[in-house]
DNA sequence: AAAAATACTGAATATATGTACAGTATAATA
DNA sequence: TATTATACTGTACATATATTCAGTATTTTT
């Protein structure tokens, strides 16, 4: 996916809000004036623009023959992954790895998220964490002390709060007496985080 | 809502299997396409009936200008209350007491469900429920022994394990051993089962 | 028994809409 | 420096599309 310049952008998200709003895809026209572009023809470049680039898919010939490519319509819904015991060393959200997939908005936890984890033991058992609970995982490196981490250490995949201590030294905790702390120099060892959890959920 | 006809639940699947796939509604002759009409007026005529039903909404001039009213959209969702502190004695669901609504589709959590409960306290902490946690409840008095139901006790609700001891006491039990089993003789205490969780949602 | 709703075919048409072509201008890239 | 991408205005036009009108027939409602 290429990157998106600051007008596609309006674009992209002019054409998410109509759909939210009305049901339907708007035409050139409709983004022209939404916009303030006084030829359809502005909006005609945009929209091959953000084809191209993969963003949306435009029908040839059709009329409001727009559609937002699914990993990118924070509006829609869409198919999560539900990723169970992550076999050692492979990508997380490999195929294989994949159990089932769960339909659920995008917007359904607030700052977006990726997968669902299953959540395997109790070592988080004091966070409201248990067995077979679904994490909403947000894929990022970008954690504070105090966030549930999904972490990758060696090849195993773990589930605790992150707490960087100094520099070099970080400490994943689980919420469960019986657990103990990991600490990790990352001097010595490589801590991979694949993202912190944005939400839980659970059926009964 | 008036009733539906045969003809008219296929148009309307046909829409919405449209959208799914397309990502945009259909055109008339489309619709006649997927259903082995032969002339745009017939469906036409069972798009104007579903609109006069409220099935659907269209809006006049606009190409592929269909939009299915969400409430009949099998696809899409629902907005459930979410109910806090229950004051003493008021209806569950009476306006006063729905804090905001949650999108959510329909069928999420498996046997279907009627609202969600913001939990307070942390008396059900062993069973992974801690406090803003939002239970997906079920109205029904039919629970069996160690389901996490929703009880009004005098004029109290509280969330707890059910577990019957005879045909006339049962007990409320906690899940956190600061807290105490509450015993209720039928006989002479009144114990109204609200409904009983079904799932579990949480955002961080 | 009459009226209204349902369920179509078939043809006609105004307009809604995608899309191409002709320009202009600036910024980014090779 | 030439080229490509971005970002527009403005005009034009073929066609995609909604929508109306004229029929026919069956079923449901009043």
């Amino acid at each position: 996916m290429k990157e998106i310049t600051s007008q596609q952008q309006r674009v992209l998200d002019c054409i998410q809000i109509y759909l939210k709003k009305t049901g339907f895809p708007p035409t050139r026209a409709d983004i022209c004036k939404e916009l303030g572009f006084k030829s359809p023809n502005s909006a005609e470049t945009h929209l091959r623009a953000l084809e191209k680039k993969g963003f949306i898919s435009i029908e040839s010939g059709a009329s409001r023959g727009i559609s937002v490519n699914d990993q990118n319509n924070s509006f829609g819904r869409d198919e999560y992954p539900v990723i169970g015991l992550v076999a050692a060393g492979s990508p997380t959200l490999a195929e294989e790895n994949i159990e089932r997939t769960i339909n659920c908005p995008k917007s359904f936890f607030e700052s977006g998220f990726d997968y669902f984890l299953k959540v395997r033991g109790l070592s988080m058992k004091d966070a409201g964490i248990m067995e077979d609970d679904l994490i909403a995982v947000k894929k990022t490196t970008d954690v504070k002390n105090g966030d549930i981490v999904i972490a990758r250490l060696d090849d195993e995949v773990t589930v605790k709060f992150f707490n960087r201590k100094s520099s070099n030294i970080v400490e994943l905790e689980p919420a469960n007496e019986d657990f103990e702390n990991i600490v990790i120099n990352l001097e010595s060892e490589q801590l991979h985080i694949e993202g912190k959890s944005v939400g839980l959920l659970r059926r009964n």
